[in-house]
DNA sequence: GCCACGCCTCGTC
DNA sequence: TTACGGACGAGGCGTGGC
């Protein structure tokens, strides 16, 4: 029996907890991305600023269009991830001691396994997911919401279904009615762009993708995506929790103040990516050995160039001279020009250093002797 | 024909 | 009318070796 707990529109939430003040006013989070006053988008907002429109993702300026004609007075803030990252440890922290397997998700997320806890009595994992409710909710003074299910997709779509600070249990012999119920999109997974090829193949509801013939799902989507479409749409799951979560890959990609307009321009911005990658690297003692450059333009067209090293390494210098190169083939191989560039993004990836894996000190040694 | 790998796109929050 | 971040994971697809 698996829980997801899911605190509330996090990010907010945290600063209603900082300033309560605010929880009457909509609040709205902002990665603002320093071009001018208000460029940048939505990362989350209250439920008081959700009622009028505002959305997760939503262009700033849009958001604040939202309350021109309102006589609300809305708040806008800069996302200020050190202090939400210390309410995620204090709450994850009451979460892990309460359960046996414990999975982290994101900032704001995490799976627990209260089999045990529970005897895998349904009536009685409601209780227990509301004591961890509670007990979140007094050291934290953050609400969550929670699913139980008999696997992850269930209890993930669950505790999504009602907010804030709610509590679902979807019972075994209910699955497959309760998929029934949710919207195409509910899926994990399902985004605008997959919803639209299902779309295309007269898939609208979840019944409908139930029913499909899962060879057409499987040629459409490719075996993986076909088969796990397939099973979500009748609320069979069978991914295990991973504990020991490691980040698989290091990025950073920014929003330029300006277009930029040549290589020149380009060259130190990239040196300066490259270096904050670098550090968080080394900071966790790992080496890398896949360099991705990410381009986006002013229409916001989006272009990849990444490189895979025979060995790996954790030279700075050679993740420059690769970024440069990464640049220079993206430019040649899409036939862009330099100008209209807004965002630039670096990610390392295949990345070593984990337990059971070479640590960085044992590369080198590897390495010397190569 | 299978498999591993490298590259890229799509998805989530 | 338009507006547009950043970090991360997963998997599809093409290719080349066997």
């Amino acid at each position: 029996m698996i829980s997801h707990i899911d605190l509330d529109y996090f990010y907010a939430q945290c600063e209603e907890v900082r300033n309560p003040d605010l929880r009457k006013r909509p609040v709205v989070v902002c990665v603002y991305s320093g071009r001018d006053g208000d460029s940048g988008v939505v990362s989350t907002s209250n439920y008081n600023a959700r009622r009028l429109g505002v959305t997760s993702g939503m262009p700033i300026k849009m958001a604040k269009s939202k309350f021109t004609k309102s006589e609300i007075d809305p708040v806008f803030l800069p996302v200020d991830l050190d202090y939400y990252r210390q309410f995620s440890t204090a709450a994850m922290e009451i979460i892990q001691v309460s359960c046996d397997i414990f999975e982290h998700v994101g900032i704001d997320e995490c799976y627990i396994d209260i089999s045990r806890a529970s005897d895998s009595n349904y009536m009685k994992s409601a209780a227990i997911v509301n004591y961890i409710q509670n007990k979140v909710y007094s050291k934290t003074n953050l609400t969550c919401s929670i699913g139980v299910g008999p696997n992850k997709l269930v209890a993930k779509i669950a505790s999504n279904i009602r907010k804030p600070n709610a509590i679902t249990v979807v019972n075994p012999s209910d699955v497959k009615a309760f998929m029934r119920r949710c919207k195409i999109e509910e899926i994990p997974g399902v985004g605008p762009k997959k919803k639209l090829r299902l779309e295309a193949l007269g898939i609208r509801s979840v019944k409908e993708l139930g029913e499909i013939d899962l060879f057409r799902l499987k040629e459409v989507f490719g075996y993986k995506i076909g088969s796990y479409l397939h099973n979500a749409a009748n609320g069979i799951d069978d991914s295990p929790l991973k504990p020991n979560h490691h980040n698989k890959q290091i990025g950073n990609i920014v929003t330029l103040k300006h277009d930029i307009t040549n290589s020149e321009e380009a060259s130190p911005v990239l040196m300066s990516l490259c270096t904050h990658v670098y550090n968080i690297l080394i900071r966790r003692e790992q080496a890398y050995r896949t360099v991705n450059l990410i381009l986006i333009l002013h229409n916001l067209s989006q272009f990849n160039a990444s490189r895979t090293l025979k060995l790996i390494s954790s030279s700075l210098d050679k993740l420059q001279q690769i970024a440069i190169e990464l640049l220079a083939d993206i430019i040649r191989v899409h036939s862009l020009s330099f100008n209209n560039i807004r965002r630039i993004g670096i990610t390392l990836s295949d990345l070593s250093g984990h337990s059971g894996q070479n640590t960085i000190t044992r590369y080198f040694a590897e390495e010397t002797k190569v």
